[in-house]
DNA sequence: GATACAAGCTACAGCAGATAGAGGTTCAAG
DNA sequence: CTTGAACCTCTATCTGCTGTAGCTTGTATC
């Protein structure tokens, strides 16, 4: 049986997050002491550690929570599964590539500074005109 | 004097977000039609294009602030805002190397899957097991 | 002047995904 | 039996908005 400080330690998961993934219904309710303190088994570790892994990943806890159903569920086909992943996987390419649209922006903007007062600052001027820019970048956040 | 509306289609920020920016300070107080409703200069506009341009390039609101300041006083040293852009160009650089080790990871998990039953997918297999990963995502967020 | 209706107003709730703190209780070692 | 680390619940906070409810104002047209 182990506390949720153990479960904290051995994923790197804080004991807030290990009791608010509870809440949301990620992790199943633990079982519980006498006094009251929550005890886990092996298994509720392996299933923390799929959470932490699929976060460090970058899955939503919406796309997390279907890929735990379908590993309960060892009969489905893997279709389900993959196309999360490929999903997953486009997701961080176009953020990519709008982030290096970005870094574009801001090298030639901070280039062209050339340290003098804020006057004819490059890097506000460039803010403060978006005509000046050279790339597009219409979202915001992405 | 423009309505809040015009401001809303001039910039293309959504009229809740710029009362929000008024709100938390980024935007100054709107004068006030007798009936209350907001009116605006031509420099509120200004304003406002380059809150939204900054944060199109990823500026946090915080940052946005301080270059906000930067730009109110022209006499000022541009070292400040060259700092602040710098620090976003890092920012930047750190979140694609970080997208680009989860987007292997990634590839690598849809790669090998064969499409098979769940009891043998990659996909699970290896959020169920980070051991399995060959690169290091240990942050989350970033 | 009357009417219609788009556009404005405030106030509050909610999203992801946690994280932090207050204030109190339990467990386990010595 | 005592100590103190670890646990508990509950609530608030963060970023950066967005949406809704329910009401009021402004303006164009008749």
């Amino acid at each position: 049986m182990l506390a949720i400080g153990t479960l904290s330690r051995r994923t790197g998961t804080k004991v807030q997050t290990i009791r608010y993934y509870e809440e949301i219904g990620l992790m199943n309710e633990a079982g519980r002491t006498a006094g009251g303190q929550r005890r886990y088994f092996e298994k509720d570790l392996d299933r923390l550690a799929f959470i932490r892994h699929s976060r460090q990943l970058g899955f939503s806890l919406d796309s997390i929570r279907e890929l735990l159903d379908l590993s309960d569920n060892p009969s489905q086909s893997c279709a389900e599964a993959d196309s999360i992943a490929r999903r997953q996987l486009h997701q961080v390419e176009q953020r990519i590539k709008r982030l290096q649209a970005l870094k574009k922006e801001l090298k030639r903007m901070v280039a062209e500074c050339d340290g003098d007062s804020v006057a004819e600052c490059k890097v506000l001027e460039v803010l403060r005109d978006h005509a000046e820019c050279l790339t597009e970048h219409d979202e915001i956040g992405a």
